[in-house]
DNA sequence: AAATTTTATGCACACGATTGCGGTAACGAT
DNA sequence: ATCGTTACCGCAATCGTGTGCATAAAATTT
């Protein structure tokens, strides 16, 4: 009943050969006569046989592992990332073997250790909120072990992370809004202790200021959850106070810009007619929304597969950690759709 | 620069005893002495022992790793299934491992392979589209290797699989759409192989039957591709061709419901007042969509916390597979949202 | 025919941890 | 003094593979 998985060493009592006989003869070594090979290959099929990755990782202290630590799986940006990570590893031959934090820096830790323990080559992380310390990385990062960050990137002097353009993707969406006409842009910003938040505020002001548009602090609000009933709230709220009155909303992500749509809507406001909204994170949901919300695409699943590329070439030596850029920064992109194109002859 | 882990061999040799001492000092064997118990243990954590779970997993031939394969992780669902998988098993003390499909059958084939290669010690599989063939998982099954699977699940006797009620969910969703006083509903349903989309189609006939509502054939409809855009068109088409209109949709996915919403406001009909629509599976944009969209919401997080669970006792010997009934159905839940809840005196 | 090279294979150990079996010292009892 | 008992501990094999080195047989050269 128990599974049973045919050995080097089956293999060679069945020929009569050395097992190291085999093991040169599978991988095709220089000094062992076609006639074996053949025979070896042959008999390696019959009994099924199926190289065992633990004995190789024990033998080369190598796993073909990399582990990934996020903040939480369900997410679709992090899902995405996921994505390309996974595609990534898959074709060059890796396993990835996954942990969640949920946001807690003890889990974060115990995951390392656990990870570590099964002689993982390198880590993928994006760390939890809680971490504001990074000594368990950093020791790691001193030892040589390789460690690439994405999203969240830590404190740590020339740490390898891959990030999206906030600042670029923030000023485009701004400039956009601009150009369709908007100026009295509300900028719904993220937890200001954040650097995303902080580089997406920077680029919103930016593109104000380049246009020629006056900065007002009345109009940079900090959503602190980033949730659309905390949106919708704030947005509200505004409708009514200021005077006059905005005519467009930026969020820092699009669940919030949904919610301030939903509020102007829900005030009698046309979107995009009367008030324009984008978002920044091109969820799913985007194109189904009505209208349809314009957004700032992060590419997930670029940065998955460019952080898990540049992880293995480090796990290989192909690269030396010292001769690359310590951060790599992709491109957004800005989708353009209902939510912030005012209709002609409106 | 390399990472030099501490093992048990530098252990003994700092305290001159031999390795097999330290072994049992550290598992607290009897026939140690506290004192050398004592010792080994303040060295362990001195030279910051970590055991090598790969040389652990050769010597007992078993890893402490589950694997899991899914289609896609970018799925709402399936981030939810792995989010419960996730939690268990570190809970438990394993590792996950995972791998995407992308509904290729060749990826799912080479997956089990290295996987198997990685001593996993059992599998949680939601197989491709493209699987119509199950030997690949029926010979692991016949020697006794654990797999259970979830949502998709094989016609493999006694494969034991984690599925959710989908009959009583689509049941429930018709009922409601009844007692609304929907009466012309059209069913959107999903491919016709697959046994999910079969039970919900059930449900829904059975539905009508047991309220007195005629079943008819023109009001069903397959989707075979589950997109909104595909459902867009098809709910036009209807709309349009058949006479009376349809006054309600039930579709197998949110995704298709969404664009059956859509579809019924831009040909001039308020939903929920003049057709209803109710979705499958509550994704998370089904409180975002205006309006906002009842479904019927699948646990996600239990079919994967509960298949694990499962597989775990299954491995851990604590249950024998042949003594728990193949199929674990959970319960789904009606989420009614505004989507389908007509408002009074309209 | 002897010496040399080439070809093909086996031996033995390593990777790190576990464990059955046996050994040794100390101590008390006979 | 001898034996038995107890308490501690070490030897060596094992899991499956890979590899440096030695070696035997065959082929080639001198």
């Amino acid at each position: 009943m128990k599974l049973e998985q045919a050995t080097i060493k089956d293999i060679a009592r069945e020929l009569q050969v050395s097992s190291s006989t085999v093991s040169r003869a599978l991988k095709d070594y220089p000094g062992i006569s076609d006639d074996t090979k053949r025979k070896v290959k042959e008999m390696a099929e019959k009994l099924n046989y199926r190289p065992n990755a633990i004995a190789l990782s024990l033998r080369k202290s190598r796993s073909f592992t990399i582990g990934v630590i996020i903040p939480e799986v369900v997410h679709f940006f992090f899902s995405t990332v996921i994505s390309g990570i996974e595609e990534v590893a898959f074709s060059r031959g890796y396993n990835v073997i996954l942990t969640q934090t949920n946001e807690k820096l003890a889990r974060e830790k115990s995951s390392i250790d656990t990870m570590l323990s099964n002689q993982i080559d390198g880590f993928l992380v994006s760390y939890s909120k809680e971490t504001t310390e990074f000594s368990h990385f950093s020791k790691l990062l001193d030892q040589g072990y390789p460690i690439v960050f994405f999203d969240r990137v830590p404190e740590i002097q020339n740490a390898i992370h891959v990030i999206v353009d906030d600042y670029a993707g923030a000023y485009e969406a701004t400039k956009h809004l601009i150009q369709q006409g908007f100026s009295r842009i509300v900028h719904l910003a993220g937890p200001s202790n954040l650097k995303i938040s902080k580089e997406r505020s920077r680029g919103y002001s930016d593109a104000l200021r380049d246009h020629g548009i006056p900065f007002l602090p009345e109009l940079l609000v900090e959503c602190t959850q980033g949730t659309d009933e905390e949106a919708h709230k704030i947005t509200t709220k505004l409708l009514q106070s200021l005077s006059p009155r905005p005519d467009a909303f930026f969020a820092n992500n699009d669940l919030a810009a949904v919610g301030a749509m939903m509020a102007c809507k829900a005030a009698g406001y046309s979107v995009p007619n009367e008030i324009g909204v984008v978002g920044f994170s091109n969820w799913q949901f985007c194109s189904i929304v009505d209208p349809s919300l314009s957004s700032v695409a992060q590419n997930g699943f670029r940065i998955g597969a460019t952080a898990t590329e540049i992880l293995l070439d480090w796990i290989e030596k192909k690269i030396n950690p010292e001769d690359i850029q310590a951060s790599v920064v992709l491109a957004t992109e800005l989708l353009v759709r209902k939510s912030s194109v005012r209709i002609q002859n409106a």
